[in-house]
DNA sequence: GTTCCGCATGAATCGATAG
DNA sequence: ACTATCGATTCATGCGGAA
């Protein structure tokens, strides 16, 4: 089974056309920000964010399957001592393209970047916009459970009388299940409060995100051989991520040396993924030390 | 020094509208959100959120100081699958007003409401809009700095004696008893997160923000002395506290039972605040006691 | 007197049922 | 078809009684 990642140079605005109807399952991207990054994209200007953004918000809505989610990563600047309004109005202007506005999640970024101004503390997070084109999108909850709280520590005991009847009267053998092992993974629903440390090395690359941000929304959206698209592929995090965890993937990016850097670098990870019984999970950090 | 706490039984529409020009320092406050609490408030449908907040807003920005701060908790139900656009159109509408939009604290709720359903996972944050009539607002950063290290990270807890000393003893490792430890550390400024649970069971009180919320805004936005209204009173957390911080303070309230309660209660705290030489932290814990 | 454990209780949200 | 009400679901926290 030969997991594809698909690398395309050029303006997402005009690839994206190029793209099938209803092909997508998750869309995860993080556009430039407005008036930032402007060596390398430009610069859009708040005042046309909008305008600018809604072109592509259309194909998007596309070319992403009734079952598929748009996940978009985004922040507004301060300037003047005001936070801008242009990701409000995008919102309100994507509800009227035809787009359900389905959450919110908040990434806290743990270690965000230092800095003082007299008027406002450190932004330490950034919006995660969930846009649907259906209620009736997929989402595989139980792929993100983490660990019950704190409390539980104090009050395992209690947990362990329970577990133990349940797990018996489920297999009903009574042989191999180490108890213990599993009283530790008492697990329990997230919710949608993001707590994840910046990525540090940035590769020239203002925008970055950390692993971790994809790879929790690709669990939750997606399942292995769906497709993983991101308009504003950069330095390709959410591709590399996709192909770790066989969803097939397709990026598009503007500039040429990303284009060309993520476009050698996705080749050898092919043939590593198309060997049979890879499991991602394993490969992990052996791809991380060598894509990254 | 006397130390008014200002209780005032009314429609805040109207009550305001006998506060003098410019004459507050700080605006705290958590509005019905919209169509809940209905049995005490008749709840505000979604649709008229914003037309019905707009004279409110309009009478705080008058009477707000010019150096002064609007905070205001608030976040957006879930209905039929999706978020409810109303907190946005009430920022641009409200910035049509004269406001400035200067930033959005988070208040990442620790302990929120449990439940699970198909397409959403639990809402744990909520906003906390500021806003100013000016960008020559007076902020006392240094207030609210926090010691860096592995125990404070990622929470942002601003800390008192007291909650220091309760925190200590919660968990019982004997950290920080010593108040030597915490003056070593080396401070550091907060980011715009904020970690606070909500307080779960007051008895007969049940506030929907924990005082530490209130709280931190006080200490980052006013000295002793200033004032502080809160149109919203409620069960008068934001009231309690700027009295327990030497803030004057001006409550508004719709609800004779609220009205009534905040009133009896207040009233003995006058007598125990005119002592001399009274520090509000030493206090906290004596006072909590008495009136919750 | 501690520590431990049971239990109630929330700014919630969805789907089903009823008017 | 559209709105109002209700039950089910879920988990971090504090309180009080028990060990």
């Amino acid at each position: 089974m030969k997991i594809s990642a698909n690398i395309i140079l050029g303006d997402c605005k005009d690839e994206l056309e190029k793209l099938g109807d209803n092909s997508i399952d998750l869309i995860f991207t993080s556009p430039p920000y407005a008036d930032s990054r402007k060596n390398t994209y430009g610069g859009i200007h708040p005042d046309r964010y909008v305008e600018w953004f809604l072109p592509i918000s259309e194909q998007l809505l596309r070319v992403l399957k009734p079952t598929g989610t748009f996940v978009l990563n985004i922040k507004e600047k301060a300037a003047n001592g005001e936070r801008h309004t242009y990701v409000m109005e995008l919102i309100l202007a994507m509800r009227k393209q035809g787009w359900l506005w389905t959450e919110e999640f908040i990434w806290h970024k743990k270690n965000c970047y230092p800095g003082k101004w007299p008027n406002r503390f450190r932004d330490a997070w950034e919006r995660l916009l969930q846009f649907n084109k259906t209620t009736k999108f997929n989402m595989y909850q139980e792929e993100v459970m983490i660990p019950v709280g704190d409390w539980a520590k104090g009050r395992l005991r209690n947990l362990s009388e329970t577990d133990k009847k349940r797990d018996n009267a489920k297999n009903g053998s009574g042989f191999g299940k180490n108890v213990s092992n599993w009283l530790n993974r008492q697990m329990v629903y997230p919710t949608n409060v993001l707590h994840l440390a910046t990525e540090c090395n940035n590769k020239n690359h203002s925008a970055v995100f950390p692993d971790e941000l994809p790879e929790w929304f690709i669990k939750l959206f997606t399942k292995e051989k769906d497709t993983v698209l991101d308009p504003f592929m950069g330095s390709g995090t959410t591709i590399f991520v996709a192909k770790r965890m066989l969803r097939n993937s397709i990026g598009i990016e503007i500039l040429p040396e990303y284009y060309k850097m993520v476009k050698s670098e996705i080749e050898p990870l092919a043939y590593y993924l198309c060997e049979p019984k890879v499991k991602y999970e394993k490969n992990k950090t052996a791809r991380c030390n060598q894509i990254r």
